[in-house]
DNA sequence: TTGTGTTTTATTGCCTCC
DNA sequence: GGAGGCAATAAAACACAA
């Protein structure tokens, strides 16, 4: 780039360049001291009247750009933490106390204010891959614990068909009354394994074509085994998962500002 | 000392607001 | 239309390892 940037150095005279928006920015006497000491290093302008000061528009030896001094910073630094925009008057009078020219305060605030937001950006991004961990590794116990419980659906299954075949068997065999007995048998020693799937009101064995499972919670999440129908699963089904839930109701409470999008989509 | 990556200062061009 | 803000960028200054 650099087209039209003019540096005027007047070689421990002052100096003079032009800036953006046709401001012209006169720059006062310049040390030759090394840049690593900030403290002893010049400011551009010795003082504001030094910027008008005939002699430092005599010197025209090009010009390095210099930092500011470490004082100069902290004022600045204080003033932007007060207030992060710069209305005219603060302008003025921080460019007089640090003996600047305004449009240099007005630089420095907008390279600070660009700092910051990169910084804010930054924090941002943390916080939510923290959230989006978060919620990850909830997602991941669930999803455990769910091939758990599958699992012992289908091992109970199993259990249950294999007595069903033999009271089939049984039941071809033996008289009405010893047959109700040996049912009744079975459904305490099924209840003593800690399963749910036979009702509390007596013995049920006979496939009644009811679900497995105590309640709606389940469905939509769980599989059934094969030939094991769920109730729900009459084509009503949504298509909505209870994961899908749980991640939009999260999504919700991290962005209430995002309409219904799930969070994987923004 | 030198090469390289980062930070700071400054410019340019575009946009918005009054 | 001018002033001011911002994004993108250049380039000097600086830090630091090899």
């Amino acid at each position: 780039m650099e087209s039209g940037r003019l540096f005027f150095d007047p070689s421990c005279q002052g100096n003079m360049l032009f800036l953006g928006h046709g401001d012209p920015l006169f720059r006062g006497p310049r040390s030759m001291i090394a840049m690593e000491d900030n403290s002893r290093r010049r400011p551009f302008f010795s003082s504001p009247d030094d910027m008008f000061d005939e002699e430092y528009y005599d010197e025209q030896l090009p010009e390095k750009k210099r930092r500011l001094t470490a004082e100069q910073v902290h004022l600045l630094e204080k003033s932007f933490e007060t207030e992060n925009k710069l209305e005219p008057e603060r302008k003025t009078q921080l460019a007089k106390k640090l003996g600047l020219q305004p449009r240099q305060v007005a630089v420095w605030f907008q390279n600070r204010r660009a700092r910051w937001k990169t910084k804010q950006l930054e924090r941002d991004y943390d916080l939510l891959k923290a959230s989006y961990d978060s919620l990850r590794s909830n997602y991941d116990s669930v999803v455990k614990e769910n091939e758990k419980l599958k699992s012992e659906v289908t091992s109970l299954t199993e259990k249950l068909v294999d007595k069903e075949v033999s009271m089939a068997l049984i039941s071809d065999s033996l008289p009405a009354e010893t047959l109700d007995a040996s049912a009744i048998q079975l459904n305490v020693k099924v209840e003593s394994t800690g399963s749910a799937v036979v009702d509390d009101d007596g013995p049920q064995l006979v496939d009644s074509g009811d679900s497995y499972f105590p309640n709606d919670n389940y469905a939509g999440c769980v599989v059934l085994p094969d030939g094991v129908q769920s109730e729900e699963d009459d084509g009503s089904d949504d298509g909505r998962s209870y994961f899908q839930d749980v991640f939009a109701a999260a999504s919700a409470e991290e962005h209430p500002h995002e309409d219904g999008e799930p969070w994987w989509v923004w």
